[in-house]
RNA sequence: GGGGGAAUGUCCCGAGCGGCAAAGGGGGAGGACUGUAAAUCCUCUGGCUAAGCCUUCGUAGGUUCGAGUCCUACUUCCCCCA
């Protein structure tokens, strides 16, 4: 669909060239506001965890280009009275329902993220954050039924393909979940009455709501309305984005440090680079096409500079350096890097000595002394880079080089356990 | 309303004549090989104060020396008939 039209605007072309583009419900439509600078567009994040993680970022990049071409003004929206309702799609028993206060807490976690990325203003280019149980708390049902829910063609609904495969599946479909549905359309109706919204973006699992979001709009009188959608992401061996056995990779450094997150990055699969690339980094396509390039080992250059850049975007330029310098020193010169993630504990618990299996469940390289064990047995840990033979070894304060205990799990995880 | 199925290792799928910490995958972890990559090969993949102990097969009881397995009730889901 991409192929026979031609963008003018830098904001679609950006797009397309960087491989945000899934679909698009009239580019031409989207392309002319944009290239007027007119285009208001929202994107809607569930409040349903502390903070945002990998999988969220390429909607955040689609509004900083959005930004950063003049093309509009990007929404960023918390879903406070959605995440209240409880996102159904977890088929699974007992999705717990969260309470308002750890949705607030987690709508203020979110926001913050959204600073690093977009400029918040009230300039015609200038982000803006809003939150949808500002409008959708002070529904009446009834008057919702009479004024929204009387456009809705459950015919169409049924038809739609999400609805259709959990159909065909056998899979239970509840009822909110249908009006989940209801209430992302009728949150883009809304925006456009209050801000003039003109465009919904979203993964592509979202077509089907955006576009009933859409239907809604022209049924009650808006403007036309539009709706744009990016790939999901998988990696090169199909893996999703943004989740390692650790836990999802956030972009809050309270929650995965920064040194992680640089070599979540690092460790990146050959064949996802120049992707990686384009959709991650702010980097011009033209150096990026130099980087892709690479061949062999060499393209572990190109695998920094996509740490760096995209780290740079999240923690700022000197917490990717710091984390840059930490991966040298502990991967190029074998150097003990102080920087490395640090655990600590009292001293006189040193002292007195810490079991080793104990000691790898207390900084977390391990779920379990069994764990432990196990790993101990094919080779898995170490301690200051000597391999670990015996489980029933104590680490004492003779176990310090310079002030820490290096503790190893595997070749890349490292942390360092530091007596206070 | 009637009849018939199903729920398994807290990541997922999935076998399981009354002796079961429970087959086999996927996923994940470690090791080997490499380039902090991929592919491939090997090992591991309930917990603990560990030759032992404890907790796991939808929930609650029961039969039994012994129950994932048999019985009863309940919950949830599916199919067929109405």
């Amino acid at each position: 669909m991409t192929s026979t039209f031609r963008p003018t605007s830098d904001f679609l072309s950006t797009l397309i060239e960087r491989g945000f583009l899934h679909q698009c419900s009239d580019m031409a439509g989207v392309d002319a506001l944009a290239k007027a600078g007119k285009l208001v567009s929202y994107i809607g994040f569930d409040c349903t965890a502390p903070s945002l993680h990998v999988g969220s970022l390429v909607q955040i990049m689609m509004m900083r280009w959005m930004q950063a071409t003049g093309a509009g003004k990007p929404i960023a929206l918390m879903g406070g009275g959605t995440t209240r309702v409880g996102d159904p799609s977890g088929k699974d028993e007992s999705r717990k329902m969260l309470t308002i206060e750890q949705i607030d807490a987690n709508k203020d976690g979110i926001g913050r993220i959204f600073s690093k990325f977009l400029t918040f203003g009230t300039g015609p280019t200038d982000a803006l954050m809003t939150d949808n149980a500002e409008w959708l708390t002070k529904l009446n049902y009834i008057d919702f039924l009479r004024d929204v829910g009387r456009h809705f063609s459950v015919n169409r609904m049924m038809a739609m393909d999400s609805v259709k495969m959990r159909l065909e599946r056998d899979q239970e479909l509840s009822f909110i979940e249908f009006n989940y549905m209801c209430l992302q359309a009728y949150d883009y109706v809304e925006l456009n009455r209050s801000y003039g919204c003109n465009l919904q973006m979203g993964g592509s699992d979202q077509w089907g709501n955006i576009v009933t979001g859409m239907d809604l709009g022209r049924r009650m009188g808006t403007p036309q309305l539009y709706a744009l959608t990016s790939p999901l992401l998988t990696t090169s061996s199909g893996a999703k984005m943004g989740k390692t056995a650790a836990g999802a990779v956030w972009l809050e450094a309270d929650m995965l440090p920064v040194y992680d997150y640089w070599q979540y990055w690092r460790n990146s699969e050959d064949a996802d680079v120049g992707r990686f690339l384009r959709l991650f980094t702010d980097l011009p396509m033209s150096e990026i096409a130099k980087l892709e390039a690479l061949a062999g080992s060499e393209i572990n250059e190109a695998k920094k500079i996509l740490a760096n850049e995209a780290t740079a975007l999240v923690h700022g330029r000197a917490g990717a350096e710091q984390a840059a310098e930490t991966a040298r020193k502990t991967f190029e010169e074998g150097v003990l890097a102080d920087t490395l993630p640090t655990i600590t504990l009292p001293a006189a618990e040193l002292d007195a000595g810490v079991g080793v299996l104990a000691a790898f469940v207390r900084v977390g390289l391990v779920a379990s002394t069994g764990e432990a064990r196990r790993q101990i047995k094919s080779g898995g840990l170490r301690v200051n880079d000597a391999t670990l033979s015996d489980e029933r070894a104590t680490l004492t304060a003779a176990n310090l080089q310079e002030g820490v205990v290096k503790l190893s799990l595997g070749k890349k995880k490292h942390v360092l356990l530091k007596p206070e």
